[in-house]
DNA sequence: GCCTGCTGTTACCTACGGTAACAGCAGTCT
DNA sequence: AGACTGCTGTTACCGTAGGTAACAGCAGGC
């Protein structure tokens, strides 16, 4: 019959994602430590087994690498859509909570961090029915962040004809100021949590626009 | 004497500085060809070599990148000083022609974009008296423009007190934000040049603090 | 003529990603 | 019971990449 191998299936195919999910642990402790840049035989030797192990679940490196960055990112994500949902006074409280849980998070961890935005390239290769169920799930964090707040955008602000294209651009703009500004942050601790925030919060509601010109500057910028 | 030695060094330090100059243009020719993650070995190939002379006038790979990488960095920086610079009849129309300028670049030369902004990571090893003049010069591109769009906002626009702080978190962020907005578009080509230019001014210049909540959302964002 | 300092070579090392090929050990089917 | 399947795990290997001796030749200064 087909029950019984299905029952057996089903047993090997949950023992099968327990062991990933063991596996993507070590691997996890491995990348922290060591940086992006852990070799596969490191994280193999971490979670006592050897390389091929690690080939059968994930393919290639590519393919681990994938599906760490999936945790951290679904992870991510979630706690950043929860800071764009919370409580707040208004629009602009709310997008200064959404910078600073940014921020928190890659100040929190910045091993991991390093690890989503600097992946040193994996390939790009195609789907190629690897069999995972990576698939597109992997954009890039950058990408994925983008994509999220655009919806967001489109759907809770009134932007006239047109508007779902400039909920995109705006969308992948903001993070990619969010991601620069936290990244020079990072390195340089020019000033706190709060100051960075309040600063680009700032910069988004338009103060750019307001500021006067310099006096006896030559009227630019 | 020593002026005999000295000219006979001259001599040597200049012909040396063809040869990289030339060993640098075919890497140039190899990673506008295969991407960034060209071998030392089709380097040395292309340039009718083999691979101790590479390693001999850049160090490591990670000195032959920066090399290429700074030649290509600086003249990205030019063109948009100049764009900064350019005659406009505002500042606002400035801004645009700067975002434009930088679209074009990466839109003509998407290759060398590439190699400029995802290069695998090449290590963080700090200055080791290699020998090169590389040095700090080689902060990746996105740090350096951060770095020079602060201090044109600090040279040109009245900030007030601990204006310098804000006009480098405004740097970064605004550059962080015409390069994940272009990375975007590169990628999906969702519209004209122009109209992502035109939006993400709009962006710049406080819309988003500006439009009015859709009607049925929650309030929110 | 000898030394120095470059250019260039061949030949090698190490480390990494990736892959056979094989052994053992469940549970299933006959 | 035994053959079969599908996993776990191993050792041993391959190709290629970065990087490094060690050595040969060739200019010019002493």
């Amino acid at each position: 019959m087909e029950t019984g191998t299905s029952q057996r299936e089903d047993h090997q195919q949950e023992a099968a994602a327990r062991r990933r999910k063991e596996l993507l642990e070590a691997a996890d402790r491995v990348v922290l430590r060591d940086g992006p840049e852990a070799s596969m035989n490191a994280i193999a030797a971490e979670a006592g087994i050897t390389k091929p192990i690690l080939y059968r679940h994930f393919g290639d490196k590519g393919g681990l690498y994938r599906a760490l960055a999936v945790r951290h990112t679904d992870a991510l994500l979630a706690s950043l859509r929860n800071a764009l949902d919370a409580p707040a006074p208004d629009r602009r409280g709310r997008v200064a909570a959404t910078l600073d849980t940014y921020l928190a998070a890659i100040e929190a961890r910045p091993q991991v961090y390093r690890f989503l935005m600097h992946p040193a390239d994996q390939g790009q290769q195609q789907e190629q029915e690897q069999g995972f169920d990576v698939g597109h799930h992997s954009a890039p964090l950058l990408r994925r962040m983008g994509d999220e707040l655009a919806k967001v955008i489109a759907d809770r602000v009134e932007l006239g004809p047109g508007g779902e294209e400039v909920a995109r651009i705006w969308g992948h703009g903001i993070v990619g100021m969010m991601h620069a500004a936290g990244d020079w942050w990072l390195r340089e601790r020019p000033c706190s949590r709060e100051r960075l925030v309040h600063h680009l919060t700032d910069l988004l509601w338009g103060r750019l626009a307001l500021v006067d010109d310099r006096i006896g500057a030559p009227g630019l910028f």
